[in-house]
DNA sequence: CAGGGTGCCTGACAAAAGTCAGGCAATATC
DNA sequence: GATATTGCCTGACTTTTGTCAGGCACCCTG
């Protein structure tokens, strides 16, 4: 590591924690203290369980339990016992929360918004933030299985087909290809999976279930953000543990040699090449694997 | 704006937050609580004036008096009456005091080497760390005139000859150049200014004095993650600002057609294009102002 | 239904950070 | 040389955040 590095990174780091100051003003910008902003901020975002928000929050219970009653006094949250447990509380916005918590929202957009307008090449910059922030976080990487209709979802689609579209000779039109049902990737057929930081979706995987004694492995993809970092192997062996949970023996998949990187990680993480076992017009590559 | 272009930025700054927690880290991690942490900092980092270091640390009159007390109390600082201001002070560090400021530099060092060690292609991150960074803070750039053999200034230079060397069809090599001596670039002949962003030099330009009635510019660079903001055109009014100051009347420069967008720019702000008026190899596009 | 565990609340503190009015000495201004 | 200003200090607050022990209601287990 070169000293001219570390001195780049800490010059980053200067710089986005003297910017996290004015980011704070979105947090303060409307005379609360930072303590129940967060808090505010935690129940806007659809956590409502008050251990959940503790946890999330990193707040002694003590400490919780007042800014809740704070926030309480000043009629914004209405926090009430859990139905399934009575020990457990619930918070939830009042209509005058709900209000409130879309200034902060209002205020951390313009912040955003101010931010990009004033650069020359804006998507140049969200590229960069985006790789930054998935190298900060990569850690916090959580995958989770999703409906194939949660926006998340579709928006990596889309992302995946426009990639196939530049990168296939021929172009990419996913009415063509095979695409699966949906309902073939969700429970009990089959799965789709997010890999989410920091609430983006940076990759997903499929499983579809088929009725010909495997299941197919579709839609792999990981955000250019965060290549080469290893994400593609942990969408994988997910994937694989879903297909054991759901009792699939025998996985498939096609691809393209377009792709070489893909070609060369199913190589690479024990899947055997198989000859064509189907007529969708896109992939030249088909590989199997055995669980 | 798009919605997805401030979900992406908003998401940026959730990254950074949090990893800023880290960084506190590095600035919790030895015990003391955050401000006497940040106290020092800024006195190890070079600024001794009590009234400098709260302006820059936006504190209190009073909390500052007691920050530093604490310090004082520690043996971590000497807080002196300033020589020209007996109402001033002046804060130092204690050989305990750069002990300890060493070791906060040592974690911050660590931080930065974790987060670039763990990447699979540091010098995209730090490409994309640099760009994020002049974005953020643009707007706090300070342009000052530093002597040519500032470490940040041959840093400036050797990016720039590098720069050079790619982009010319034969190549660049700095000693067969007119290179000038440094003292024709320091006052009272010339000058050579840095663009500085926290810490950082972002561009530097040059105003190399000569005898024959007139100054030239030279060196004018701008780093990659701060082009198209218009911080070359601050430079340029920097550097005529220097040479009125100088009672220098006439500017001339060289460049080269290889670099269209530093041809576009002289063309656009001012400059006449004249006949060759020296014998250098390498620039073969020649302007003059009166300023 | 007794006993142990869990989730949240309350009271009592303490540390850290921030605020404000006044005070003192040095300096600038007229 | 009188007067105002500046830079820092002190004391006396308040607010915010964090911590801890105990208590109560509820849940689970046997």
């Amino acid at each position: 590591m070169t000293t001219n590095a570390i001195a780049r990174t800490r010059r980053f780091h200067r710089a986005v924690t003297s910017e996290v100051g004015a980011l704070d003003s979105s947090f303060l910008g409307r005379g609360r203290p930072l303590g129940p902003a967060r808090v505010l901020h935690a129940i806007g975002n659809g956590l409502s369980d008050v251990a959940e928000i503790r946890a999330h929050l990193k707040l002694d219970s003590g400490l919780m339990s007042r800014l809740l009653r704070g926030l309480e006094d000043e009629g914004l949250v209405t926090v009430t016992a859990s139905e399934s447990d009575a020990r457990r509380r619930s918070a939830c916005l009042t209509p005058a929360g709900k209000a409130e918590f879309a200034e902060y929202e209002a205020l951390s957009d313009q912040q955003a918004s101010a931010i990009l307008s004033r650069h020359p090449h804006p998507e140049a910059l969200l590229q960069a933030m985006d790789l930054v922030a998935t190298a900060l976080g990569f850690d916090r990487t959580a995958i989770q299985p999703v409906p194939v209709s949660d926006p998340r979802a579709q928006a990596c689609l889309a992302t995946y087909y426009g990639e196939l579209a530049r990168r296939f000779p021929a172009g990419f039109d996913v009415s063509l290809s095979a695409d699966p049902e949906a309902r073939d990737m969700e429970p009990p057929r089959g799965a789709f999976l997010l890999a989410v930081l920091d609430g983006m979706a940076i990759g997903c995987a499929g499983l579809k279930g088929t009725d010909k004694g495997y299941a197919e492995v579709k839609r792999v993809w990981v955000a250019p953000s965060a290549r080469r970092m290893g994400l593609a192997g942990f969408l994988m062996r997910a994937i694989e543990d879903e297909a054991r949970a759901l009792g699939i023996a025998t996985l498939r998949l096609d691809t393209n040699s377009a792709l070489p990187e893909a070609v060369g990680f199913y190589r690479r993480s024990g899947w055997t090449e198989i000859p064509r076992f189907n007529d969708d017009p896109y992939p030249d590559v088909f590989f199997e694997k055995h669980l």
